[in-house]
DNA sequence: TATCCACTGCGTTTACTGGC
DNA sequence: GCCAGTAAACGCAGTGGATA
């Protein structure tokens, strides 16, 4: 085989050039930029080249985002700083509380500003690009360590392979939210009932399941999405933007979709003029949204105040209410643990929350089951905390039967 | 007051086991 | 080898008790 000429080699890279363009301008601007059937024949002459000078093949390739093979198994991975979730407010006056708070800690209170971004539910992702090339995908974890599952990422069209931009730091961190569009989950769900398989429940744990997945062959026919929202430059930190808003800013030029629905505000007012705006707004989006994020704007700031053991002092979520279902409890169960603690559990009739089947929520300890005054038979009403873990919100004595019994935990 | 740890339920995937 | 069933692990968020 003759050794490829400069003719080839600036083809090659025209090509992926061509075809990174037409990906971000498709998946990440939803604007389409070339019609299917040339972006199919730019993406075959690719192929064809490729397969005929394999040594010119670069990882940031458009043909190289699905790998051949499945993982045996996914590897930990320790990040270098800790990916941590965000402390939650359900309402103004947690919000206050948490302003009060982190006014405590500078002294003066300086100028500042929030920057608010909708709440994406999906699965936290970090990525690292090394001279503009992405290489390492990793989940969450526990916030120390995650899961490395970079083949899986690889397919996810809004992430680009390689940076949008010229001279890119020696390393870059981007932080954000995979998830799986409602389109997407309701196509797959369609596919699924015709193949007479169980459906997903819903689109978050749709999507952290099949970023969980061995084969990323799955992983790419379920056409997961993302939306970063943090930017480290560990390498340079003199190109670290100052603010929030210039980060964002900043990844959507490296490539990034980053979420449109994002809004300065001067103070809470503002934020929960913001919130409430999108409590209306958020059922027409194209994906589920839980509620807002707030971050301090100023990114000295943010360094200043640093972290809790668990969350950013200068980032807090505040949280749309749950959707509260009435149910019957059918019987009150005690479990014992493993070491020994005794957990009053209500067994309920099942009933759909917020996209999955509930029918046990944990009482805590006697002195919540007094509280409540929760008895069986009784008509409770049920939520689920972080749209995820069930609980028993109160009970409708109205609808109480007279025979009902009291309940007292009895630990034998 | 802040933090750590154990424990809770549900959905999902993977690994394993047993039966045919 | 294939299939069905089950266990384990993970991710998620909240509570409560213990501890610093």
């Amino acid at each position: 085989m003759p050794a490829p000429d400069s003719t080839t080699r600036q083809r090659l890279q025209q090509l992926r050039q061509q075809l990174q363009q037409a990906g971000y301008a498709y998946y990440v601007l939803d604007a389409p930029t070339l019609p299917d059937s040339v972006y199919d024949k730019l993406y075959r002459e690719l192929q064809d080249l490729e397969a005929e000078y394999p040594e010119l093949v670069t990882p940031d390739s458009p043909t190289q985002r699905v790998g051949d093979r499945p993982a045996e198994q996914f590897t930990s991975w320790r990040h270098t700083i800790p990916l941590y979730s965000l402390e939650n407010a359900f309402n103004a006056e947690e919000l206050a509380k948490w302003e009060e708070r982190w006014q405590r800690l500078v002294d003066p209170i300086p100028e500042f500003d929030y920057v608010c971004e909708l709440k994406i539910d999906g699965s936290a992702l970090a990525l690292t690009y090394e001279e503009g090339v992405f290489v390492r995908g990793v989940t969450r974890g526990d916030g120390t360590t995650g899961e490395e599952i970079t083949p899986n990422v690889r397919t996810i069209r809004a992430i680009p392979l390689r940076l949008a931009m010229d001279n890119p730091p020696a390393q870059v961190e981007i932080r954000g939210e995979a998830f799986l569009p409602i389109a997407e989950f309701d196509r797959i769900n369609q596919e699924r009932a015709a193949a007479d398989e169980p459906p997903f429940a819903n689109p978050r744990n749709a999507a952290a399941g099949t970023l969980r997945q061995l084969d990323p062959k799955v992983v790419d026919r379920r056409r997961l999405s993302f939306f970063a929202y943090t930017l480290h430059i560990p390498s340079e930190p003199e190109r670290q933007p100052a603010t929030q808003w210039a980060a964002l800013e900043l990844m959507q030029q490296m490539g990034f979709q980053v979420n449109p629905n994002r809004q300065h505000c001067a103070n809470l007012a503002e934020v929960d003029a913001y919130f409430q705006a999108w409590d209306t707004q958020r059922k027409a989006l194209p994906y589920l949204t839980d509620g807002v994020v707030l971050k301090l704007n100023s990114v000295p700031l943010q360094q200043q105040l640093g972290f809790t053991q668990k969350f950013p002092r200068w980032a807090i979520a505040l949280k749309y209410p749950a959707e509260e279902v009435p149910t019957q409890v059918r019987e009150i169960s005690v479990n014992v643990g493993r070491t020994g603690a005794v957990t009053p559990m209500a067994i309920m009739a099942p009933v759909q929350v917020a996209g999955t089947t509930v029918q046990r929520a944990t009482l805590h300890n006697s002195d919540r089951v007094q509280e409540l005054d929760v008895r069986v038979g009784d008509t409770v009403i049920i939520r689920k905390a972080g749209e995820i873990i069930p609980e028993v919100v109160r009970v409708l004595p109205e609808l109480r039967s007279p025979n009902t019994e009291l309940f007292t935990m009895t630990t034998a």
